[in-house]
DNA sequence: CTGTTAGCGCTTTCAT
DNA sequence: ATGAAAGCGCTAACAG
């Protein structure tokens, strides 16, 4: 006898029947909590009565009703990822990278997009936090504290950012940096710009810091070129900075920004790679496809995003497991780079 | 006195401390169900007490634990959004756009990425199902039949395809498509083609229809270019064919394989738009950022997303709200189309 | 307007 | 190896 459940007789009449575990435990002639044994403990159920139960439960299309799960465990089995813009194509990466780990291991997916609110990361975080078990959060723009103060909530793994005592998935900007660096002193450069992005941007200050300072370490001079949004038209809007800062190459914060100064600069007649050379970050996909292609230091974002999950996941699951170390950047030369005339 | 929940006792020792509704009514002095009343609906108690439970629950940090609610209520208040690619640029923003919308309604939102396979499609609607009220599915790849068997699980909102009898969200193409078509009849195009996308997209069939009948219908030759990956590789492939076809203009299925088109044209020598004009569909923000900028059907991704969601939520609340009509396009003109010659 | 009561479906002691 | 019973936190009749 299939149930009529509280949403049935309330709400939505029409719902669909559903089997519940006493429907199943009726059928195969056992207790409900039989059923339950079988299939969260299975070992501590007789094979041959296991098989029984998931046979009747196949039957009847037996799927355990998640809130009541949740109810008696505590726990959701969902996870939580929270992103600043999902019209940004980094962190639509990150976030395919960590949804599909998630995917993998089994845990649904809540989102929210916070669209550079940190207020709204805050109140996001609070009612994410009931329903999940745990939360990534990308590029959070909340004060340490305000993280630390979700992370007592729930655990959780930061991705792109660092709060001391937390676990985070980061990037080794520096390396990059010195990719980038050393890209550039091959091909002759004395004197290179680092274009910066938002001044609150950890990434940001990570890899104008690596820049200068490999750039000084290898007897280059680097100059720093004003922030600028982390946008194409904040790209476009370095150019005339650019020009002023009498470098014969950069290095850009972003690949968005590039593109745009890039951009710009063809736009005023200037040459681009043969009177300045570009270099960018992320490799994001467009990169390749403008006209010069971008030479850019590429990031593994879906990766990023995996490596949160996972973590978090282990957090979950198991005990305190070791953070996953930096994850590599590579240069990926392409068109906007060459010699120094 | 707070509470020591099964999370607390089984799993997670640590967890923070929650306020249960007893506490709230023990607090304020009153019973359970006057402390639910007081939150699900508030006309029914008198203000002073309302108050003095408000007061409490804020003093305890109070929050309904959302599968207690789900559990009696058999709604969880969340909504599902399904996508084929969050690497998509054109899904992301629908996907933005229902994420906004559910956010202001106040709908956590699950986030499934089918990465193109229908199978999945199936799989996470049904897992899906059980954590969410209703699911808004994107571009979906399932078949009808599927598509109805789902809906019969949960309520459903499509954006970009039709099933019958199922509301959707769908985008005026065919008026897209008159827009495009009249802009190159009025440059002096006489013969156009029409770079097709994949073969089952529902989309791509519109299009080319309402192309080729507005074309037709005004006098000008109407020229059908192959079937391509809907990508910017796909679209480069389509340039050999392009230039046999002897067309002055053509209009590409979506703006990624037109920009992939233009960009190979460009490569092969061909003046884009002196020899060749292009016109893309969507306007995708990188539209409008190469050199030079894509001409283009507008249509309002966010806001398809956005009222998807805001009709599902109508039909969660409501009865059956009318589906609000095809969303308007607009072109917009820019560096890639100009007068034949 | 408010309290009492009875579950929602599931998991988990505690017996057997 | 299995069952009986209790209870997770909440809502919704039903009385009063």
């Amino acid at each position: 006898m299939l149930n009529r459940s509280a949403a049935r007789r309330h709400h939505d009449p029409e719902d669909v029947i559903t089997a519940t575990i006493r429907d199943v435990a009726a059928a195969a002639g056992v207790s409900p909590a039989t059923v339950s044994r079988a299939f969260g403990r299975p070992e501590k159920v007789d094979e041959s009565t296991r098989r029984r139960i998931v046979e009747a439960a196949e039957r009847l299309g037996y799927q355990p009703n998640r809130a009541a799960q949740s109810l008696t465990t505590g726990r959701t089995g969902n996870i939580g990822i929270m992103v600043p813009d999902l019209a940004n194509p980094f962190f639509t990466s990150v976030l395919k990278g960590a949804q599909h780990q998630a995917n993998r291991l089994g845990h649904p997916v809540l989102l929210a997009d916070t669209e550079e609110d940190p207020s709204a990361e805050l109140r996001f975080s609070r009612a994410l936090a009931q329903q999940v078990d745990g939360l990534v959060l990308c590029g959070s723009l909340m004060s340490d504290d305000e993280v630390l103060q979700i992370s007592r909530l729930r655990p959780l793994v930061l991705v792109n950012r660092q709060v001391p005592k937390l676990p985070a998935i980061t990037v080794d900007n520096a390396g990059g940096a010195r990719q980038a660096v050393t890209h550039l002193r091959a091909l002759g450069h004395r004197r290179i710009g680092y274009v910066a992005g938002p001044p609150g941007s950890y990434s940001n200050a990570e890899r104008y810091q690596a820049v200068s300072e490999h750039a000084e370490g290898a007897g280059l001079e680097c100059v720093p070129v004003g922030h600028f949004e982390p946008s194409f038209e904040g790209g476009r809007g370095a150019a005339d900075q650019v020009l002023l800062a009498g470098v014969s190459a950069v290095v850009v914060y972003n690949d968005v920004m590039a593109l745009g100064l890039v951009n710009q600069l063809v736009a005023y007649g200037v040459a681009v790679p043969a009177e300045i050379s570009v270099v960018g970050f992320d490799d994001i996909p467009i990169a390749a496809m403008f006209t010069p292609a971008l030479t850019t230091v590429r990031i593994p974002r879906e990766q990023a995003g995996g490596a949160a999950v996972a973590h978090l996941h282990a957090l979950l699951t198991g005990g305190r497991p070791v953070p996953p170390p930096d994850l590599t950047t590579e240069l990926v030369v392409r068109g906007t780079t060459a010699r120094s005339r």
